[in-house]
DNA sequence: ATCATAGTCGTCTCACTGACGATAAACACT
DNA sequence: AGTGTTTATCGTCAGTGAGACGACTATGAT
């Protein structure tokens, strides 16, 4: 009975984008403002259709560097390049997620460093970082009077899904390297856990935590100050891509 | 750009399916045997076309029901009968991974207990549990001189995925219970996870360890020697779903 | 000079794990 | 009945690692 051809219904199959960075002390995402119905002028998830001959990642690749100019490399291909982290998050097919047609979704989830400054894709529409706390909680306020409209389609779930792969597996990944410019310091990184988590680290713990991990970090010799106060050693991510034991994510 | 209705490729959606158990001391997969080409004769996932109007779980529970007879029970939906647990898994959409046509097919992994006696889905192709070990060890040689092909399509990935994912599950998540029958003793729970992880456990520090553990086990009272030995008490799956502090998985 | 800021090193305590001894309660033999 | 085997369960002890927190260092700002 299965594999007829003529038998099977056909479905449209696309890739959206929960691209993750941290700015400013938080952890923000990229949206992008809908140009036409449905949703429009409803902030969304960046994403469009997987081509007929094209992979799942390769179609979540060219999205985001039409997206963001980022060049992803995802972990398999280790052509580590300033490349963003890429990963497949998971997939979303209720039949009616999308009024229009059915449309099943493969989500993946990136995680860059900070700044890429989003760029206008190819179409018109705007693109710009957001604070997930902003775009989760569409019930709050946003800190500024931002607006209080949730995102398109399902993306507020896709979105949550990717915010808590991202804050699991910092704990026992060195995936928080991801957020960090190709050197940096201790404090810099406490600063993406903390974004991430939003929970206060003790620096002294989580110093003695990263440094004492073989294979996380490894010093480039330089320091910095950019940060102000005592200049700190700069490092850049080790080889080790699995913490053992994992970063302790603090109680509630 | 995109969302010209006419300007997407169709694409066929499948659901696989990675249905594992633990049948004497050892990891399980069901797999039926294909009964036309490509792979004919040849051993794969169970699984099957999404209807169209069919959410992806529901596309999963229903082939799951067809090949065990299984009720599936996916964790948001807290219906706890004889059900096993289902989540979904990962998507494959490498454009040649079927050689007839483009499908991205939603591979979705089900833990259930020993036992449901695999019956022959609507089609006439049997269905059996092989060991994991086997099926992923294709170069190797089965324990008895079991046949060496590798599984159909990627499902050889779909299955090591699968696999892998269960395995650091239960680390973390109570998850081993979803393979055990609704009372179930320490012991017992001890062997899933040496099954799974395919290592012995020291039965006093898994004792002290899984009926310390808040919320995990809940006894019922009565006692069992259907392994012979000292009597041992009864216990149910406990509310808590996640394990804080996880289980260890012993290094190498 | 003094202060503020951030980084780094140490110490102490507690929780938890791994190794392993000892006891308990069933069954299968003799 | 006794002995051995099997499995379950309780205890002990040492080592690792995390949280709390004190102390010191090196920079820029006032």
């Amino acid at each position: 009975m299965p594999y007829d051809p003529s038998a099977f219904p056909p479905f449209a199959v696309t890739v959206d984008l929960v691209v993750l960075t941290v700015r400013r002390h938080s952890l923000c995402a990229l949206v992008v403002r809908r140009g036409e119905p449905p949703f429009q002028g409803r902030w969304a998830l960046p994403g469009g259709f997987v081509r007929a001959d094209e992979d799942l990642a390769a179609a979540a690749a060219r999205e985001l560097a039409e997206e963001t100019g980022l060049c992803a490399h995802d972990p398999a291909t280790p052509a580590q390049g300033n490349g963003a982290h890429l990963e497949q998050l998971a997939t979303y097919g209720d039949p009616k997620r999308d009024p229009r047609m059915r449309v099943v979704s493969v989500a993946h989830l990136v995680l860059a460093p900070d700044l890429p400054a989003p760029r206008a894709g190819g179409d018109a529409h705007s693109a710009r970082w957001a604070p997930v706390e902003a775009l989760l909680n569409q019930g709050g306020y946003g800190r500024e009077g931002e607006q209080a409209a949730p995102l398109a389609f399902d993306h507020a779930q896709i979105l949550a899904d990717g915010v808590e792969r991202a804050r699991s597996k910092i704990e026992y990944s060195s995936l928080a390297t991801a957020f960090c410019p190709a050197e940096f310091t201790v404090g810099e990184l406490r600063r993406v856990y903390e974004a991430v988590w939003g929970v206060a680290l003790d620096p002294r713990n989580f110093h003695r935590k990263v440094t004492g991990t073989v294979g996380f970090l490894v010093p480039t010799g330089g320091t910095t100050t950019r940060q102000g106060g005592r200049p700190a050693q700069l490092f850049r991510a080790g080889g080790a891509t699995l913490l053992n034991p994992p970063m302790l994510r603090p109680e509630v």
